[in-house]
DNA sequence: AGCACATATTCAACTTTTTGAATATAACGA
DNA sequence: TCGTTATATTCAAAAAGTTGAATATGTGCT
């Protein structure tokens, strides 16, 4: 085709943001961040039921967002290119948000310790401590 | 709020996005693009029926992403700020389209005389001189 | 005023997406 | 092998978005 039209062009342009176009998948897109995070992670970082993550994760796994990779019972998920945060940041702008409030939020780790209680239950808060 | 928790954060962010994510939209946004565009330059550039384009271009013009404006009869849509085309733009390079066949594609007059039928019907072909 | 053209709006049918509930699979340890 | 933890999948109900048909409004012309 040697001049696509605007519709044909737009079909295959509208598809990027059309998989991350939710707020559901943005939280996991932050949340992942150019890091890499585990589903139990995700569970306490977004306070969401684990299957529903699962679920989402699953849409963006269809959509080629994200990579997965198996350690043991653990599954890590990372962004197969930065590329998608670039967006979110843009539409930062747009909502009226500044890019660093969320730059703020992204998760920059490459392989954080997971620090959801069911990842790394050794860390003890110091208000137990206290009452001991 | 200190703290945003990324969800909350999600919400305000994911909206730009979702305003534009359909083919219908970005073609819209592509066709209008820098400069101005009446409804039936719209119709005959994409094809579609009036009300269709109408129905759009009012979901668009909710989400505070066009303006009009009455000229006559003629009512002239133009895009509120370009950053959104920047949002397409970013997306063509993760849809594995050049940002050149995109821009390639994009409005770029202030003021177009539009060139439909129904706008410009002054406009002869050489073909029917021919024939004349 | 009456007609013609440009655009807007409403409403219902249809389609897609999202969400919740239940259940399945996979890996590890006892 | 059995129980437990981590994650995935399936299915149906609910919600949201899209589309088409009909109709309304607004403007200029005669």
């Amino acid at each position: 085709m040697k001049n696509p039209s605007i519709p044909d062009l737009s079909e295959k342009l509208a598809a990027p943001l059309q998989s991350i176009a939710s707020p559901q998948r943005i939280a996991l897109l932050l949340a992942i961040g150019k890091g890499e995070a585990c589903v139990c992670h995700l569970e306490a970082a977004l306070g969401w039921r684990q299957a529903y993550i699962s679920q989402h994760l699953m849409a963006l796994r269809k959509a080629d967002i994200l990579q997965d990779r198996r350690e043991g019972r653990y599954v890590y998920y990372r962004l197969k290119t930065a590329s998608y945060l670039n967006l979110i940041l843009d539409s930062a702008q747009l909502s009226g948000l500044s890019a660093e409030a969320v730059s703020a939020i992204i998760n920059t780790d490459a392989y954080p310790s997971c620090k959801c209680p069911h990842c790394a239950p050794a860390i003890i808060s110091v208000e137990s401590l206290k009452t001991a």
